[in-house]
DNA sequence: AAGCCTGACAACCGCCTTAGT
DNA sequence: CACTAAGGCGGTTGTCAGGCT
Protein backbone atom coordinates (compact mmCIF):
# COMPACT_ATOMS: atom_id res chain seq x y z
CA UNK A 1 0.00 0.00 0.00
CA UNK A 2 1.43 2.94 -0.75
CA UNK A 3 1.66 6.47 0.69
CA UNK A 4 -1.59 8.41 0.13
CA UNK A 5 -1.05 11.48 -2.67
CA UNK A 6 -0.18 14.83 -0.60
CA UNK A 7 -3.11 16.87 -1.72
CA UNK A 8 -5.56 14.40 -1.66
CA UNK A 9 -7.69 16.39 0.96
CA UNK A 10 -11.09 17.45 -0.50
CA UNK A 11 -10.89 21.30 -1.39
CA UNK A 12 -7.43 21.42 -2.93
CA UNK A 13 -6.76 23.56 -6.02
CA UNK A 14 -4.82 21.45 -8.69
CA UNK A 15 -3.44 22.88 -11.77
CA UNK A 16 -2.58 26.12 -13.37
CA UNK A 17 -1.79 28.99 -11.02
CA UNK A 18 -3.25 32.01 -10.87
CA UNK A 19 -1.65 35.50 -10.58
CA UNK A 20 -3.35 35.67 -7.38
CA UNK A 21 -2.71 32.58 -6.02
CA UNK A 22 1.19 33.65 -7.18
CA UNK A 23 1.32 37.10 -5.20
CA UNK A 24 -0.30 35.56 -1.78
CA UNK A 25 2.57 33.04 -1.91
CA UNK A 26 5.76 35.39 -3.31
CA UNK A 27 3.57 37.61 -0.14
CA UNK A 28 3.83 35.07 2.40
CA UNK A 29 7.46 33.67 1.48
CA UNK A 30 8.63 37.51 1.03
CA UNK A 31 7.76 38.10 4.61
CA UNK A 32 8.07 34.95 6.25
CA UNK A 33 10.25 32.61 3.96
CA UNK A 34 8.53 29.45 3.12
CA UNK A 35 9.03 27.26 6.44
CA UNK A 36 6.90 24.14 6.30
CA UNK A 37 6.08 23.44 2.79
CA UNK A 38 3.70 21.23 4.36
CA UNK A 39 1.83 24.04 6.57
CA UNK A 40 2.29 26.85 4.49
CA UNK A 41 -0.71 26.42 2.16
CA UNK A 42 -2.76 27.44 4.85
CA UNK A 43 -0.61 30.08 6.62
CA UNK A 44 -0.43 31.61 3.40
CA UNK A 45 -4.53 31.17 2.50
CA UNK A 46 -3.63 28.97 -0.43
CA UNK A 47 -5.90 26.03 -1.42
CA UNK A 48 -3.22 23.85 -2.75
CA UNK A 49 -1.19 21.35 -1.67
CA UNK A 50 2.80 22.18 0.23
CA UNK A 51 4.15 20.49 -2.68
CA UNK A 52 2.62 22.40 -5.27
CA UNK A 53 3.46 25.45 -4.07
CA UNK A 54 7.27 24.52 -3.08
CA UNK A 55 6.83 23.70 -7.13
CA UNK A 56 6.20 27.11 -7.97
CA UNK A 57 7.93 28.79 -5.63
CA UNK A 58 11.11 26.94 -7.28
CA UNK A 59 10.20 26.71 -10.99
CA UNK A 60 8.43 29.79 -11.48
CA UNK A 61 8.24 32.46 -9.13
CA UNK A 62 11.99 32.42 -6.84
CA UNK A 63 13.08 36.04 -7.79
CA UNK A 64 16.92 34.28 -8.81
CA UNK A 65 15.51 32.45 -11.58
CA UNK A 66 16.55 33.70 -15.17
CA UNK A 67 13.28 32.60 -17.62
CA UNK A 68 13.08 33.20 -21.42
CA UNK A 69 15.53 31.62 -24.60
CA UNK A 70 18.70 29.95 -23.82
CA UNK A 71 21.91 30.54 -24.76
CA UNK A 72 24.02 28.78 -27.49
CA UNK A 73 26.73 28.21 -24.09
CA UNK A 74 23.77 27.12 -21.94
CA UNK A 75 22.33 25.00 -25.05
CA UNK A 76 26.26 23.47 -24.76
CA UNK A 77 26.24 22.97 -21.24
CA UNK A 78 23.24 21.08 -20.84
CA UNK A 79 24.95 18.72 -23.90
CA UNK A 80 27.74 18.21 -22.63
CA UNK A 81 26.78 17.35 -18.97
CA UNK A 82 23.98 15.33 -20.33
CA UNK A 83 26.38 13.20 -21.80
CA UNK A 84 28.22 12.90 -18.73
CA UNK A 85 25.47 13.02 -16.00
CA UNK A 86 22.74 11.47 -17.97
CA UNK A 87 19.44 12.54 -17.21
CA UNK A 88 20.48 13.94 -13.53
CA UNK A 89 18.86 17.65 -13.71
CA UNK A 90 19.22 18.59 -10.35
CA UNK A 91 23.25 17.94 -10.71
CA UNK A 92 22.95 19.54 -14.43
CA UNK A 93 20.98 22.42 -13.26
CA UNK A 94 23.53 23.64 -10.72
CA UNK A 95 25.83 24.16 -13.38
CA UNK A 96 23.63 26.44 -15.22
CA UNK A 97 23.15 29.69 -12.97
CA UNK A 98 19.07 30.83 -12.36
CA UNK A 99 18.10 27.71 -14.72
CA UNK A 100 15.88 25.10 -12.77
CA UNK A 101 16.27 21.42 -13.26
CA UNK A 102 12.28 21.14 -14.77
CA UNK A 103 13.11 23.68 -17.40
CA UNK A 104 16.31 22.19 -18.35
CA UNK A 105 14.43 18.96 -18.46
CA UNK A 106 11.52 20.60 -20.58
CA UNK A 107 14.26 22.08 -22.43
CA UNK A 108 16.31 18.89 -23.30
CA UNK A 109 12.82 16.80 -24.28
CA UNK A 110 11.52 19.12 -26.83
CA UNK A 111 14.72 20.77 -28.54
CA UNK A 112 17.98 18.98 -27.81
CA UNK A 113 16.89 15.73 -27.66
CA UNK A 114 15.62 16.12 -31.12
CA UNK A 115 18.28 17.80 -32.91
CA UNK A 116 20.20 15.35 -31.48
CA UNK A 117 18.40 12.27 -32.93
CA UNK A 118 17.82 14.24 -36.28
CA UNK A 119 21.97 14.33 -36.65
CA UNK A 120 21.80 10.75 -35.92
CA UNK A 121 22.99 11.11 -32.30
CA UNK A 122 21.85 8.89 -29.97
CA UNK A 123 20.76 11.24 -27.08
CA UNK A 124 21.03 8.64 -24.24
CA UNK A 125 24.83 7.54 -25.18
CA UNK A 126 25.78 10.53 -26.64
CA UNK A 127 27.25 8.51 -29.38
CA UNK A 128 26.83 8.21 -33.26
CA UNK A 129 23.98 5.85 -34.73
CA UNK A 130 27.10 4.48 -36.87
CA UNK A 131 29.63 4.06 -34.23
CA UNK A 132 28.11 0.93 -33.17
CA UNK A 133 29.25 -0.22 -36.65
CA UNK A 134 32.81 0.88 -36.06
CA UNK A 135 32.65 -0.56 -32.68
CA UNK A 136 34.41 -4.32 -34.38
CA UNK A 137 37.63 -2.44 -34.93
CA UNK A 138 40.34 -2.43 -32.84
CA UNK A 139 41.43 1.21 -32.76
CA UNK A 140 37.64 2.20 -32.51
CA UNK A 141 37.07 -0.62 -29.35
CA UNK A 142 40.02 1.04 -28.01
CA UNK A 143 38.76 4.47 -28.37
CA UNK A 144 35.31 3.43 -27.25
CA UNK A 145 37.17 2.09 -23.61
CA UNK A 146 38.86 5.57 -23.56
CA UNK A 147 35.98 7.39 -23.77
CA UNK A 148 33.75 5.19 -21.60
CA UNK A 149 36.62 5.35 -18.81
CA UNK A 150 36.81 8.83 -19.09
CA UNK A 151 33.36 9.73 -18.32
CA UNK A 152 33.23 7.28 -15.66
CA UNK A 153 36.19 9.38 -14.49
CA UNK A 154 34.60 12.58 -14.77
CA UNK A 155 31.33 11.38 -13.64
CA UNK A 156 32.91 10.01 -10.20
CA UNK A 157 34.72 13.49 -10.19
CA UNK A 158 31.48 15.13 -10.07
CA UNK A 159 30.05 12.74 -7.36
CA UNK A 160 33.42 13.79 -4.98
CA UNK A 161 32.49 17.28 -5.49
CA UNK A 162 29.33 17.02 -4.25
CA UNK A 163 30.25 15.06 -1.36
CA UNK A 164 32.61 17.74 -0.83
CA UNK A 165 30.39 20.38 -1.08
CA UNK A 166 28.55 18.67 1.54
CA UNK A 167 30.69 17.90 3.65
CA UNK A 168 32.06 21.88 3.40
CA UNK A 169 28.42 22.66 3.93
CA UNK A 170 28.41 21.12 7.37
CA UNK A 171 31.73 22.22 8.57
CA UNK A 172 30.56 25.48 7.46
CA UNK A 173 27.34 24.91 9.34
CA UNK A 174 29.25 23.86 12.52
CA UNK A 175 31.87 26.67 12.65
CA UNK A 176 28.50 28.75 12.22
CA UNK A 177 27.09 27.37 15.42
CA UNK A 178 29.93 27.56 17.39
CA UNK A 179 30.86 31.17 16.64
CA UNK A 180 27.77 32.38 16.53
CA UNK A 181 28.45 34.48 13.44
CA UNK A 182 26.40 34.29 9.87
CA UNK A 183 26.07 31.18 8.30
CA UNK A 184 26.86 31.11 4.61
CA UNK A 185 24.97 31.73 2.00
CA UNK A 186 25.70 28.48 0.06
CA UNK A 187 23.10 26.77 -2.45
CA UNK A 188 23.97 23.20 -2.85
CA UNK A 189 21.91 20.81 -4.30
CA UNK A 190 23.63 18.37 -4.93
CA UNK A 191 22.27 14.64 -4.35
CA UNK A 192 24.06 13.61 -1.07
CA UNK A 193 25.81 10.36 -1.01
CA UNK A 194 25.29 7.62 1.33
CA UNK A 195 29.10 7.49 1.83
CA UNK A 196 29.99 8.35 5.21
CA UNK A 197 33.13 10.49 5.04
CA UNK A 198 34.91 11.60 8.25
CA UNK A 199 37.50 14.42 8.39
CA UNK A 200 40.70 13.21 9.88
CA UNK A 201 42.96 15.41 9.17
CA UNK A 202 42.69 19.23 9.70
CA UNK A 203 45.13 22.20 9.42
CA UNK A 204 47.98 23.35 7.64
CA UNK A 205 45.94 24.48 4.66
CA UNK A 206 45.26 21.20 3.63
CA UNK A 207 41.90 19.42 4.68
CA UNK A 208 41.73 15.64 3.69
CA UNK A 209 38.32 13.81 3.88
CA UNK A 210 37.73 10.40 3.79
CA UNK A 211 35.31 7.38 2.86
CA UNK A 212 35.48 3.81 3.61
CA UNK A 213 36.78 3.54 0.20
CA UNK A 214 38.56 6.54 -0.53
CA UNK A 215 40.54 9.85 0.54
CA UNK A 216 40.25 13.41 -0.99
CA UNK A 217 42.71 15.95 -0.29
CA UNK A 218 42.20 19.33 -1.21
CA UNK A 219 45.09 21.99 -0.65
CA UNK A 220 44.95 25.87 -0.16
CA UNK A 221 44.33 26.26 -4.07
CA UNK A 222 41.59 23.99 -3.84
CA UNK A 223 42.27 21.91 -6.51
CA UNK A 224 40.75 18.38 -6.24
CA UNK A 225 42.36 15.33 -7.24
CA UNK A 226 40.95 11.80 -8.30
CA UNK A 227 43.34 9.19 -8.11
CA UNK A 228 42.35 5.11 -8.91
CA UNK A 229 42.40 2.61 -6.04
CA UNK A 230 45.47 0.14 -6.49
CA UNK A 231 43.38 -2.33 -5.96
CA UNK A 232 41.65 -2.18 -8.90
CA UNK A 233 43.00 -0.17 -11.90
CA UNK A 234 41.18 -0.96 -14.74
CA UNK A 235 37.54 0.02 -14.05
CA UNK A 236 36.73 3.58 -11.97
CA UNK A 237 34.30 3.15 -9.88
CA UNK A 238 32.89 6.05 -7.44
CA UNK A 239 33.26 3.26 -4.68
CA UNK A 240 36.42 2.20 -5.19
CA UNK A 241 38.51 5.51 -5.72
CA UNK A 242 41.46 6.34 -3.71
CA UNK A 243 41.65 10.39 -3.87
CA UNK A 244 44.90 11.32 -3.12
CA UNK A 245 47.58 14.62 -3.68
CA UNK A 246 48.83 14.99 -7.11
CA UNK A 247 52.35 14.74 -5.36
CA UNK A 248 51.97 10.92 -4.70
CA UNK A 249 54.76 8.62 -5.71
CA UNK A 250 51.95 6.18 -5.71
CA UNK A 251 51.12 7.26 -8.91
CA UNK A 252 52.07 5.64 -12.47
CA UNK A 253 52.06 6.92 -16.02
CA UNK A 254 48.95 5.67 -16.72
CA UNK A 255 47.44 7.94 -13.99
CA UNK A 256 49.34 11.29 -14.70
CA UNK A 257 47.93 10.19 -18.36
CA UNK A 258 44.55 10.49 -16.97
CA UNK A 259 45.32 13.38 -14.90
CA UNK A 260 46.66 15.09 -18.07
CA UNK A 261 43.44 14.89 -20.36
CA UNK A 262 41.05 15.35 -17.27
CA UNK A 263 42.89 18.09 -15.87
CA UNK A 264 44.95 20.11 -18.70
CA UNK A 265 43.16 19.37 -21.52
CA UNK A 266 45.08 19.95 -24.97
CA UNK A 267 45.52 23.76 -25.88
CA UNK A 268 43.95 24.57 -29.16
CA UNK A 269 41.73 21.81 -29.02
CA UNK A 270 39.70 22.33 -32.06
CA UNK A 271 35.91 22.82 -31.58
CA UNK A 272 34.23 19.86 -29.93
CA UNK A 273 31.87 17.86 -31.11
CA UNK A 274 29.12 19.63 -29.14
CA UNK A 275 29.56 22.83 -31.53
CA UNK A 276 29.05 20.59 -34.31
CA UNK A 277 25.54 19.71 -32.61
CA UNK A 278 24.83 22.92 -32.08
CA UNK A 279 24.86 24.06 -35.58
CA UNK A 280 22.27 22.29 -35.90
CA UNK A 281 20.08 25.58 -34.86
CA UNK A 282 19.22 28.45 -37.27
CA UNK A 283 19.73 32.13 -36.24
CA UNK A 284 22.66 33.90 -35.44
CA UNK A 285 25.04 31.42 -34.06
CA UNK A 286 28.61 32.47 -34.13
CA UNK A 287 29.33 29.03 -36.06
CA UNK A 288 26.07 28.39 -38.09
CA UNK A 289 26.38 28.77 -42.14
CA UNK A 290 22.69 30.33 -41.85
CA UNK A 291 21.14 27.44 -43.87
CA UNK A 292 17.96 26.07 -42.94
CA UNK A 293 18.72 23.17 -40.15
CA UNK A 294 18.84 20.36 -41.73
CA UNK A 295 21.02 21.76 -44.61
CA UNK A 296 23.45 23.06 -41.97
CA UNK A 297 23.06 19.44 -40.08
CA UNK A 298 23.70 17.52 -42.95
CA UNK A 299 26.92 19.98 -43.86
CA UNK A 300 28.10 19.27 -40.14
CA UNK A 301 27.96 15.60 -40.29
CA UNK A 302 28.74 15.63 -43.65
CA UNK A 303 32.30 17.35 -42.08
CA UNK A 304 32.34 15.06 -39.44
CA UNK A 305 32.57 12.01 -41.65
CA UNK A 306 34.99 13.35 -44.71
CA UNK A 307 37.26 15.36 -42.60
CA UNK A 308 37.86 13.49 -38.95
CA UNK A 309 37.21 10.16 -38.01
CA UNK A 310 35.15 9.08 -34.96
CA UNK A 311 37.26 8.64 -32.48
CA UNK A 312 39.02 12.73 -33.13
CA UNK A 313 34.71 13.51 -32.88
CA UNK A 314 35.18 11.84 -29.99
CA UNK A 315 38.34 12.85 -28.33
CA UNK A 316 37.55 16.40 -28.90
CA UNK A 317 33.63 15.92 -27.56
CA UNK A 318 35.33 14.64 -24.44
CA UNK A 319 37.63 17.36 -24.07
CA UNK A 320 35.24 19.87 -24.60
CA UNK A 321 32.88 18.78 -21.98
CA UNK A 322 35.80 17.69 -19.31
CA UNK A 323 36.82 21.22 -20.10
CA UNK A 324 33.38 22.38 -19.57
CA UNK A 325 33.05 20.48 -16.16
CA UNK A 326 36.60 21.91 -15.03
CA UNK A 327 35.36 25.50 -15.79
CA UNK A 328 32.24 25.19 -13.93
CA UNK A 329 30.73 26.58 -10.79
CA UNK A 330 30.97 23.55 -9.22
CA UNK A 331 34.88 24.28 -8.82
CA UNK A 332 35.73 23.29 -5.67
CA UNK A 333 37.08 27.22 -5.27
CA UNK A 334 33.97 28.25 -5.45
CA UNK A 335 32.62 26.09 -2.17
CA UNK A 336 35.00 26.57 -0.03
C1' DA B 1 -13.89 29.31 -40.11
C1' DA B 2 -13.44 24.97 -37.96
C1' DG B 3 -11.06 21.02 -36.76
C1' DC B 4 -6.85 18.73 -36.16
C1' DC B 5 -2.01 18.39 -35.11
C1' DT B 6 2.13 19.62 -32.90
C1' DG B 7 5.28 21.90 -29.86
C1' DA B 8 6.23 24.04 -25.57
C1' DC B 9 6.07 24.22 -20.90
C1' DA B 10 3.73 24.18 -16.39
C1' DA B 11 2.25 21.07 -13.13
C1' DC B 12 1.40 16.58 -11.15
C1' DC B 13 2.59 11.88 -9.56
C1' DG B 14 5.10 8.43 -7.43
C1' DC B 15 9.31 6.95 -5.69
C1' DC B 16 13.48 7.72 -3.09
C1' DT B 17 16.30 9.97 0.37
C1' DT B 18 16.97 12.41 4.47
C1' DA B 19 16.12 14.16 8.98
C1' DG B 20 13.84 13.87 13.19
C1' DT B 21 12.06 11.17 16.98
C1' DC C 1 17.39 0.62 14.93
C1' DA C 2 12.81 1.41 13.23
C1' DC C 3 9.42 4.37 11.91
C1' DT C 4 7.45 8.52 9.94
C1' DA C 5 7.06 13.04 7.83
C1' DA C 6 8.84 16.10 4.67
C1' DG C 7 11.60 17.39 0.90
C1' DG C 8 13.66 16.37 -3.52
C1' DC C 9 13.97 14.26 -7.96
C1' DG C 10 12.81 12.47 -12.48
C1' DG C 11 9.19 10.78 -15.44
C1' DT C 12 4.90 11.79 -17.24
C1' DT C 13 0.67 14.20 -18.18
C1' DG C 14 -2.31 18.22 -19.02
C1' DT C 15 -3.12 22.49 -21.06
C1' DC C 16 -2.69 26.00 -24.25
C1' DA C 17 -1.14 28.47 -28.28
C1' DG C 18 0.06 28.51 -32.95
C1' DG C 19 0.29 26.43 -37.44
C1' DC C 20 -1.66 23.66 -40.98
C1' DT C 21 -5.25 21.55 -43.80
Amino acid sequence: MGRSPCCDKAGLKKGPWTPEEDQKLLAYIEEHGHGSWRSLPEKAGLQRCGKSCRLRWTNYLRPDIKRGKFTVQEEQTIIQLHALLGNRWSAIATHLAKRTDNEIKNYWNTHLKKRLVKMGIDPVTHKHKNETLMSSTGQSKSAAATLSHMAQWESARLEAEARLARESKLLHLQHYQNNKAAAPNHCLSHKASSTNWTKPNQGNGEQQLESPTSTVTFSENHHLMIMPSRENNSVPNVTEFALSSSTSSDVKDSDHDWMRQINCPTEGVEEGFTSLLLLGDSGDRSLSTGKKDEETVAGAVEVNESDYSYYEDNKNYWNSILNLVDSTPSDSSTMF
